[in-house]
DNA sequence: GAGTTTGAAACT
DNA sequence: CAGTTTCAAACTC
């Protein structure tokens, strides 16, 4: 069945013929939801199929269906017990089989001469499916699926689905072809399907899900070996590097979780497999592997790594802002994970790709796409220039004695990545060689602590920029999840976590003569008073519609609305599900920095921002912000005139739970995640 | 680099 | 939940 109505499919036949042959058939049992199904495929095709990555169009799309991919992911042990079946049916496919196995193979040979060139694994996935005309549909459909499981993919499937459950083994079966055959590229696009999500759902991840974010991070592990392979494979000449960067630079750019240094729970199949063998090829040589990683200069996927590529980053914007510096140097940055993705790839790939590789941190933020300026050997130069003096700040690295870096005491643990060499720690267990003890004890981590390994941070988007130019500065929507508990520092010291992540105090705290830099917990507190007043001011005179009020605001908003900073980072990143989560990127990499800019500044970006931006976008984001943020802005009066969007769930009450607001807090999750994501795709 | 301080994490 | 201990980072010298 599967195969003739492929074939018919591929090679065009005489319409004349049609009734007769199966594609007839096919036609006829094609439901209106099949047409449905092709329409939303060709957009999909088209846009999928101008491979020029639009960062826009790229980013915002992976991000979104890597998300649900890792979800997938994630969530079913079913999935790599799919997978190493599936693996393994690979070499029988190959061997015997039948026709389908050979169009598959033909189908990913030709995938991988095309993707095996430039073109970001995304694009590759893309190209195999709008390229192919010729090929299977039911191909197409399960590229189709994976690359956009949370899109229009599922309408796909289930008409493909109709048809039958082998086209997409099928599908799966080209990709795992394409991985056995190897390093090559096509191994690399199925790593990907796999493993780009963390990433991208890191970027997600913000407030909404932050939990899975966490876990995320976990799960993204990178197969360094592989990633080296494919290094060597993309150019001819394996040493040299220079060839290589651009197309090195620009799978990067797409799958820059690939590699990262992670702890990879979920998947440890093939790849634990790998993971194995190399470290008992190295057992004795843990360190050379380490290094290896290590090379990785952002490695860290987690906050880690955010917090480099963060620092890099905003060291970068920062200086734009004197007065910033300072602190700056101080706060590596913030934590958030969308941010790191911005960075993160390239760095990683640049670092990996490079021998030497360090970090180079001004190349990274900036122009993402400008590879080519990167010559290796000045890259590496500022790599190992970075990495020599910052390699604590580049890289995390535990100094832990005791605690076998199975304890959240471990900041290499804590962050969701294995011990690297560089780290001085002592009968170290957070080793991939380990990993089943390693994850054995984050879950017991975790069912003691469900968030423990969440990010620490939380930071919304909207009152980001709350605060208003004040000198406090304070990063009102960014708060430490758990507030600090300083009583000597006063919170002016990185043992305040606080403080260490460049976020006010806020009424979680239980500091002591709190004298935060980014906050105090007092002004936190007169803040969420004031704009509580100020609310049910707003309450009482404009009783008008909520939702009215929340869509205004973005548009009319007043120079104190937070998003201003938020848009600006839009506008490198497109997201619009991402203005929200994202702020926390933007915060961070602009991170603390953004949050300093003049007002001006600000109120520049927000302009260039709205035009951008559907009205409808910014009003979803605006929105869910503010409730979720638990933004105490210093200078509310001044800020909010308008008070409409000043958060009324944060007058709730003065204490935090109540400041969320009841009903808001988890309703307004929801709204978040959700909108956002069909949003996007309309605005591409 | 060693020693001290600090506060989070872990434990009771 | 509170108190105590353990731990490693941050800091100081």
């Amino acid at each position: 069945m599967d195969n003739a109505e492929k074939k018919k499919i591929e090679t065009p036949t005489p319409k004349s013929k049609f009734e007769d042959s199966p594609v007839f058939n096919f036609i006829n049992n094609l439901s209106p939801i099949e047409a449905v199904r092709s329409t939303s495929t060709v957009q999909t095709f088209n846009s999928l199929s101008f491979t020029s990555p639009p960062p826009v169009f790229t980013s915002p799309h992976a991000s979104f269906h890597r998300e649900s991919r890792f979800f997938r992911c994630h969530n079913s042990v079913e999935r790599s017990k799919a997978l190493e079946s599936l693996h393994g049916s690979v070499s029988k496919g190959e061997v015997g089989a039948s026709g389908e196995v050979d169009l598959n193979k033909e189908a990913t040979l030709e995938q991988e001469d095309e993707t095996s060139c430039e073109l970001p694994l995304i694009l590759k996935s893309d190209s195999q499916a709008s390229g192919h005309v010729d090929s299977p549909g039911t191909g197409d459909i399960v590229t189709e699926m994976l690359l956009d499981p949370s899109g229009n993919a599922p309408q796909g499937l289930d008409n493909a689905s109709s048809s039958s459950s082998e086209d997409v083994s099928v599908g799966l079966r080209k990709i795992l072809d394409a991985q056995e055959e190897n390093d090559t590229p096509g191994a690399d696009a199925a790593e990907l399907l796999v493993f780009r999500s963390p990433n991208d759902s890191e970027a997600f991840g913000c407030l909404v899900d932050k939990i899975s974010s966490s876990e995320r991070r976990f799960c993204a592990g990178v197969k360094l070996t592989k990633q080296h392979d494919i290094t060597k494979d993309v150019p001819a000449n394996a040493n040299e590097p220079l060839a290589v960067v651009p197309n090195q630079s620009v799978l990067s750019l797409h799958r820059g979780s690939m590699r990262r240094r992670c702890l990879d729970f979920e998947v440890l199949g093939k790849r634990k497999k790998d993971i194995a063998d190399d470290h008992q090829q190295t057992v004795g040589d843990n360190k050379a592997e380490s290094s290896s990683k290590c090379v990785v200069p952002g490695i860290g996927l987690h906050l880690n790594a955010i917090a480099m590529a963060s620092r890099g980053i905003k060291i970068n914007t920062i200086h734009e802002d004197s007065a910033s510096l300072e602190i700056q140097k101080n706060f590596p940055g913030s934590v958030t994970p969308v941010q790191s993705q911005d960075i993160m790839p390239e760095t990683l790939d640049q670092a990996e790709s490079e021998p030497g590789g360090g970090l180079a941190v001004e190349e990274e933020t900036p122009k993402p796409l400008v590879f080519e300026e990167l010559n290796q050997d000045s890259l590496q130069k500022k790599k190992r220039k970075v990495e020599e003096p910052g390699e604590g700040e580049s890289c995390k690295r535990c100094n832990c004695k005791k605690s076998k870096c199975l304890k959240l005491y471990c900041e290499c643990f804590a962050a969701g990545v294995y011990c690297i060499e560089p780290c001085s720690c002592v009968d170290c267990f957070n080793r991939p060689i380990h990993e089943d003890t390693v994850l054995a004890t984050r879950k017991q981590i975790e069912s003691r602590n469900p968030l423990a390994f969440a990010p620490k941070v939380i930071r919304n988007s909207d009152s980001i920029m709350e605060t208003t130019d004040d000198a406090s500065k304070t990063p009102a929507s960014a708060r430490h999840k758990r507030g600090c508990n300083c009583k000597k520092s006063n919170c002016l010291k990185k043992y305040c976590e606080c403080f260490q992540s460049g976020v006010g105090c806020s009424i979680n705290c239980r500091c002591e003569g709190c004298k935060n830099a980014f906050g105090k917990k007092d002004g936190y507190l007169l803040a969420i008073m004031g704009s509580k007043q100020e609310e049910d001011l707003s309450k009482i005179q404009q009783k008008p519609d909520l939702s009215k009020d929340v869509e205004q605001n973005p548009s009319s908003d007043q120079p104190s609305t937070p998003l201003p900073p938020y848009r600006h980072m839009v506008v490198h990143q497109p997201f619009l599900s991402k203005n929200r989560l994202p702020p926390t990127q933007f915060f961070l990499g602009a991170g603390s920095s953004s949050f300093r800019k003049p007002d001006g500044d600000l109120t520049h970006a927000r302009n260039e921002k709205k035009p951008l931006e559907t009205v409808t976008e910014e009003d979803k984001t605006e929105v869910m912000p503010e409730i979720l943020s638990n933004t105490p802005i210093t200078t509310i009066k001044a800020i909010s005139p308008n008070s409409k969007r000043v958060s009324p769930p944060h007058i709730g009450s003065s204490e935090s739970g109540s400041i969320l607001g009841k009903r808001t807090n988890g309703r307004k999750l929801i709204l978040r995640s959700i909108p956002s994501f069909p949003s996007l795709n309309p605005n591409q």
